[in-house]
DNA sequence: CGTATTTCAGCCTTACTGAAATTG
DNA sequence: CCAATTTCAGTAAGGCTGAAATAC
């Protein structure tokens, strides 16, 4: 194989990349949706679930069960929004922001091993391109699902 | 979020891959990781199911299944090493070959689609990267589980 | 005997589709 | 009535651990 397609590559890394997530966030009783929402929801609190599935390119029955998952844990609370009461807002609590804040380094750790030997400038680069897929992604997601507005 | 850490990123990107995959796939009956191992398969025939996990960066019991479902629908055929009749070395069947031909070009376009607003010479930096991710993910695994001959 | 491979069995995570109820 | 959100119920994809049998 002397030109993988990057669609095969980025799913070989990914897969890598949760399975040492996995196995490194299991003591502190995460799992990978977990800490992903939990970050999402610390940059943006208050979003509904309607918003954080768009965000997190999931469909809102997904997104649905992981914060209930949170909220029964004591690790996010959600309230009825002011003027919309059907809309349930979310955020961290204290103890969410806390088992969060000791997942950062994990991360951080793996993400340095996983670009050791990848330069600097190229790191940016490779971000740049993938959030700009990201963003073709969100598109195509929102134009088979028929939401129009963005979060 | 201005800077979203880059293992995040890639789990976004993946996502969102694996569900467009998943829905142009469909038609012709063929799961991701059927895929996948097909195209592997292609590359490298007569691999064993122990060296393909290998490559894939999962363990042999997922890739046993993969293979069995791929061998049930007669997409590929296994036979017995001739110096080691415990190992089943795998290949395509010309229908196993057809069928992954008609999945190449849906593929490609996704690949296209995704990378539309990325500069050639950039996708070529971020492939690399990510197979020197790749990389060092692999040696993380043979490190746990203790395989040391390469596929 | 030790190691690698294959295979079986059970389970978990994560997401999906479909549909109903609520609210503005 | 329509649109968006939340929620419940069932299902599928894909991978995991543990353990047993086989072959070298």
């Amino acid at each position: 194989m002397s030109s993988p397609s990057l669609i095969y590559v980025i799913g070989r890394v990914e897969q890598g990349v949760r399975r040492e997530l996995r196995a490194r966030l299991r003591p502190l009783g995460l799992s990978v949706a977990d800490v992903t929402t939990l970050s999402v929801l610390r940059g943006r609190a208050g979003l509904s679930n309607a918003q954080l599935a768009r965000r997190a390119l999931i469909t809102p029955q997904s997104m649905f069960e992981a914060l209930a998952s949170l909220e029964q844990r004591g690790l996010v609370v959600r309230r009825a929004d002011a003027t919309n009461a059907r809309i349930m807002r979310a955020e961290l609590t204290a103890s969410g922001r806390r088992l969060l804040a000791r997942a950062d380094p994990l991360i951080a750790t793996l993400e340095d091993e996983l670009l050791a030997g990848v330069a600097p400038a190229q790191r940016e680069q490779v971000r740049d391109a993938l959030l700009s897929a990201m963003g073709e992604l969100s598109a195509r997601l929102r134009a088979t699902t028929g939401a129009r507005r963005s979060a």
